[in-house]
DNA sequence: ACAAAAGTGTTATCCTTACACCCATGT
DNA sequence: ACATGGGTGTAAGGATAACACTTTTGT
């Protein structure tokens, strides 16, 4: 989508509320992985305002496809691991102020979109996992700039949007064995002890080498590869894939 | 609920369309536990067809508190367990030709109100744990009846609802050590072997006697009392309460 | 005394945890 | 040769599962 004038956009959008779910919006914790960090996809707006990604739902559209189709347009990647959990719906969870700041200009130009705007959202909390290398930050009609965080030193967000997070995280590690991990968020091939920092960072406390690797390789999920030879002073690590 | 004309509650709730929010529906899975049955409750039309107690979000209200008050205005009874396991948004999840055989006569008289019917619906799923001595059905002003279910033993549902039923006894089994089962399902003093038939009952198959009396005792969460004497030839029960 | 069900005990097995040992590699 | 990290080994402790034994009750 290339960024176009602003009320041009915000005109169009309002033509077609009618093409969309009334009340109900989709917030996306999209986690990914680099650097020995965890990390989550927000916008910066202009005003200093940083927010999940999320959207609207289309009349003829399932609410998992929508979750899908943002993800998509967010960071251009297709069928990428989705997994619901939770629905948000406290009437106070939007804290209206804090939408005035977010486009004062906005709500005076076009008062139909700032009611629809201004009303009652449910939220339907989706996470998902994307190769940290795999991932073209799209443009959005805008200019909204998108930017990694490391789950641990989130800043300020707006609404419940921290609640929405945690519950993500929290999600994340009680499942942990169930979820696909590995195989979501490292490259193609990597070293035990790579895919030991990511469950590391992911519980935020420390494992034991030799139960993780013989956990892990009893699952039967990872083919063992060559070793690699990465020039350190010390055995060469084997490459594993799933 | 009084019972009360049909056509006046269709034209009060008509009236009262702008006072909810639009296209969200909540719906419950109540269970209970009586004669050795893990039941749910639905209700029945006089057309066949039968549901989940559901119902819909005032503007003003929670959607915590739309579930308590469903729930409420249905078995009379405040502030009983209550767990939100999914949200239900497939565009499909409801078949309009069952609509149409469930008020026929309604919709050719309101057609505000049979559109709105008719429109989409994302439903989120409460499950709910209650007493079964202690539910007295409350009368809804269609005068549909409501009637319990063992969940091994349940007709034909409306829409998708066979397939939240089993999301609720799927979300049930796998978090069966951390809900409030006991206590909320089991009169206020019962003895180790009902406990024991209530976990086999919703697990559906059979558990070691001796093996979860020390599971259940090594969580302290029980009281022993005294003895029970019925009668039987054999040695008597101690009563527990949590 | 006996049958039936309740309470408690015993044992094997598995999983988890902690830590030890040896191996491969580049300097 | 030696330091460093990688792969595997081992032993203690706890949880689970299967089943045996003992106790209490009414007939």
């Amino acid at each position: 989508m290339d960024k176009i004038n602003f009320n041009d956009f915000a005109q169009q959008f309002e033509q077609n509320l009618d093409k969309i779910l009334n009340n109900h919006s989709i917030d996306c914790v999209i986690f990914s992985y680099e650097n020995t960090e965890l990390k989550v996809l927000l916008s910066h707006s202009n005003n200093d305002l940083n927010m999940l990604p999320g959207g609207f739902i289309l009349l003829d559209e399932d609410l998992d496809s929508a979750a899908q189709r943002i993800i998509r347009e967010r960071v251009g990647l297709e069928g990428v691991f989705l997994n619901q959990f939770y629905t948000f719906g406290a009437v106070n969870r939007r804290d209206l102020s804090e939408i005035n700041e977010m486009e004062m200009s906005f709500l005076n130009s076009r008062p139909k979109l700032a009611a629809w705007h201004k009303s009652r959202f449910i939220t339907t909390g989706y996470l998902s996992f994307v190769n940290f290398d795999k991932v073209i930050i799209q443009p959005d009609p805008f200019g909204t700039s998108y930017k990694w965080h490391s789950v641990y030193k989130l800043p300020k967000l707006i609404f419940d949007h921290q609640n929405i997070v945690e519950k993500a995280i929290k999600t994340l590690r009680s499942q942990l064995d169930y979820l696909p991990i590995g195989s979501s968020l490292l490259p193609p091939k990597f070293t035990m002890n790579e895919m030991q920092s990511l469950y590391e960072t992911i519980l935020n406390k420390k494992l034991d080498r030799g139960n993780f690797q013989r956990k892990i390789l009893k699952s039967k999920l990872l083919n063992r590869h060559e070793k690699l030879m990465k020039g350190g002073a010390h055995k060469a690590p084997y490459l594993y894939s799933f």
